[in-house]
DNA sequence: ATGCCTAAGCCCCTTAGA
């Protein structure tokens, strides 16, 4: 079976490529970031339409998240990442989605981007991947076979960028951002794609600027992680690159990884 | 040193993205 993510930048400006993206691959789960619609506007019953159940947890013209479900109804297990009350921003949900090998809990999220830094914007970013590395430590406990996927707006390593020195000042790329996530995939997560892709140069973004995608300038910053129940039963890997040279495209490919 | 594009709401400019 086939879990997918997909930072769509915008449900209503991409609905015509979801679909379309949805139909021709047909991911058993398809993780949905950015969003970016309330609630109330989120296009349900289309998705209803070709076959898939969803959940969601919106935010009015920024951020949001969705966990969609080819035939089946995910089980909503939590919206909203733990450990800050104040914090209001759609970035998380997890659901149990019923498999044939039993339930899979999927945890959907759209990391904070965290730029300029420094600043009080990365200061959330980085607080925030150690609330992230809390929740998911749980999860590790329960050994449920586990996902986590998602937007992650860090890129783990140089072989992950086109250009070291393009980004060296981002972000996505600062040390602290590279070692919480190096810390989570510590706790005993496998990063699928690298995993299978060491030599690096595999890219699931590129800018909309300076014609980053003819140029192939992108790097990655999607990921798909596994639980050591879920890595036993890795087979495949990848990213559906040709969906970023379709008309009107998210800025973001697709990335999936498929269980056995 | 900056803008390069794009989406969405505050709607013809601003904010945010990465």
């Amino acid at each position: 079976m086939r879990i997918a993510s997909f930072n769509i930048n915008g449900t209503k400006a991409r609905l015509p490529r979801l679909i379309e993206w949805l139909e021709e691959r047909r991911p058993a789960v398809a993780c949905l970031q950015e969003i970016k619609c309330s609630d109330d506007s989120f296009p349900a019953a289309e998705f209803e339409k070709i076959g898939y159940r969803a959940i969601w947890h919106g935010q009015k013209g920024f951020n949001g998240v969705a966990i969609l479900a080819d035939g089946t109804e995910p089980v909503e297990a939590g919206r909203g990442l733990p450990g800050d009350p104040e914090d209001v921003q759609s970035r998380y949900i997890e659901a149990d989605v019923a498999t044939s090998f039993g339930a899979v809990r999927v945890v959907n999220l759209y990391l904070p981007n965290g730029n300029p830094q420094p600043g009080p914007k990365f200061d959330y970013k980085i607080a925030w991947m150690q609330r992230l590395r809390t929740r998911l430590a749980e999860l590790l406990e329960s050994e449920q076979p586990t996902v986590v996927v998602g937007d992650f707006n860090v890129i783990p390593e140089d072989k992950d960028t086109f250009s070291v020195r393009a980004m060296a000042n981002d972000a996505l790329m600062q040390p602290a951002s590279r070692d919480a996530y190096a810390r989570i995939l510590a706790d005993g997560w496998t990063d699928a794609i690298d995993t299978l892709n060491p030599q690096g140069g595999v890219w699931t973004f590129w800018d909309f600027q300076a014609g980053a995608w003819q140029r192939d300038q992108g790097f990655r910053i999607d990921h798909l992680l596994l639980s050591p129940q879920a890595a036993d039963r890795l087979v495949a890997a990848g990213v559906d690159k040709e969906y970023r040279g379709r008309e009107k495209p998210s800025d973001h490919a697709p990335v999936w990884v498929e269980l056995a």
